[in-house]
RNA sequence: GGUGGGAUGGCUGAGUGGACGAAAGCGGCGGUCUUGAAAACCGUUGUGGCGCAAGUCACCGUGGGUUCGAAUCCUACUCCCACCGCCA
């Protein structure tokens, strides 16, 4: 969330990010309502200042013994306007920070402007893609052939576009996993955090799913008395991970945190139908190593670099081909700053595929969350900045594995990094 | 699922409707003393909003209510703890 005084007072950048994003938001209403806020506001401190010092000369009357029935019958008349104002205060303070939820965060200076994906910067290519002498099959043949993966019975038990592992690729699944989450916490300095797989209303909101992307939630637990006890399935880590320091004051020694957790991540990819269904490319539930990082502002953006290579060293420990391209304004997620994505080559189907996105989101999460940290002792808490980048996602990383490393026979050869987590196997099949 | 207890500042923990943004202790920070440190002593130490400012308002789990006035009374909810039942 952006910080209201800020929006105030850079009324036109904001409408140029929102022109720049293609989103749109009630800034005419939120301005209206900003002002309509401040009078009421200031009005009734002033009755809440003559209140207070009304009721103290009350007190000491009572206390002197003397009649003061006709002044507390004024202040009866105070009391219930006081009421009436504060109630209006409230209802707009509401509406207000209903848009503020919905307004996206600015992007940072480097992001392209863009209006489609076309417009994404390519920022590095990794390895070499590479050449067969014979034709190629698509993951799901792989899949299938080597019966590691059930895509009919995934179906019959959840839905469409679940998928069943099997065998030695449900093995594969969680060597992918333990690798990931050892290359973190041993080589990078990450702590394992293994969090709630659902997330309350407040946790949701912190990170910027809800309210914007809610229809996109797997919701269960619905109460309509108290829906701030709603449950979420978690659409990715970040959700729980980041939000653990909601409502927290951090001592600035204990920065930069660096927290790793695998997570299973629940998407319902709605509008998304038809769109790339084939395989393991977009399911509804899928496995995730995903790393967060909680750092000051200063820190933020050599945080994110490093948090890139971060992720990027997955991709080059299992030899697979990437590239990096930095989101425009358009691609940028609601909640990011910054945000590169890194693409593995997939060479049947001769395509690039998102395996992870790398974002500064700045103090967009904390404000939301209100994460804080104290510069130094005694000073003014000020909003944390966080990050986070997937390291990585597993379905899209499989299906590059399978496909780059496929012979002719149907088998597919384990990368030598994996053999270890796979009992010592060279080869699926 | 049942019964009981609880929620107050960084922590522990007081708090008869007006003295309370809140005692006391611990911790933190600054200082005195010391060659240095510890101890002792002195001082200081919550967060947010509006306002150019002076200032002012709000916040004692959350939301309602009673009252001229609520940390304190009523109410609903949430969370935590203990025990019983059930359970991987």
């Amino acid at each position: 969330m952006l910080d209201l005084k800020y929006i105030r007072e850079n009324i036109d950048a904001i409408r140029q990010m929102l022109k720049h994003r293609k989103t749109e938001a009630d800034l005419d209403r939120l301005i209206e309502l900003d002002s309509q806020w401040r009078d009421n506001l200031t009005h009734t401190q002033t009755l809440q200042a003559h209140q207070n010092e009304v009721s103290q000369q009350i007190a000491e009357r009572k206390k002197a013994k003397e009649d003061a029935t006709e002044t507390i019958a004024e202040m009866r008349k105070l009391s219930q306007e006081i009421k009436e104002r504060t109630a209006e205060a409230t209802e707009l303070r509401v509406e207000i920070d209903s848009i503020l939820l919905m307004i996206p965060n600015m992007p940072e200076e480097t992001t392209p402007v863009g209006t489609s994906e076309d417009d994404n910067t390519e920022i590095k290519t990794w390895g070499d893609k590479p050449s067969y002498d014979f034709e190629l099959k698509p993951h799901w043949e792989i899949a299938e052939q080597l019966d590691i993966v059930d895509f009919q019975r995934g179906a019959k038990v959840a839905g469409s576009n679940f998928v069943v592992f099997k065998g030695l690729g449900a093995r594969l699944e969680r060597a992918l996993i333990q690798f990931m989450l050892d290359l973190h916490t041993t080589e990078h300095g990450y702590t394992e955090i293994s969090p709630p797989f659902l997330a309350n209303r407040p946790t949701m909101t912190g990170t910027g799913q809800i309210p914007k992307m809610e229809s996109d939630m797997y919701r269960c637990d619905r109460d309509e008395e108290n829906p701030e006890t709603d449950l979420f399935l978690i659409p990715t880590a970040e959700v729980p991970v980041t939000n653990l320091f909601a409502d927290e004051i951090l001592p600035v020694d204990e920065l930069p945190i660096y927290y790793t957790a695998y997570t299973p991540c629940f998407r319902r990819e709605a509008g998304a139908y038809g769109k790339d269904t084939r395989g393991l490319q977009r399911i509804h539930q899928f496995d995730k190593v995903e790393m967060v990082k909680f750092t000051t502002p200063e820190a933020s953006y050599s945080e994110h670099e490093s948090l890139l290579e971060n992720a990027e060293s997955v991709l080059q420990a299992l030899g697979l081909p990437y590239r990096v391209v930095q989101h425009c304004t358009v691609e940028l997620s609601f909640a990011a700053a910054k945000c590169y994505d890194i693409e593995v080559w997939a060479p049947a189907g001769e395509k690039f595929l998102e395996v992870s996105s790398c974002s500064n989101f700045e103090d967009f999460q904390a404000r939301r969350a209100n994460i804080r940290y104290r510069p130094e002792a005694g000073s003014k808490p000020e909003f944390i900045h966080t990050l986070n980048a997937s390291g990585t996602a597993l379905p899209r990383v499989v299906i590059a594995l399978l496909e780059t490393y496929q012979n002719p026979d149907g088998t597919v050869r384990v990368p030598a990094v994996l053999q270890p987590y796979m009992g010592g196997l060279k080869q699926i099949g």
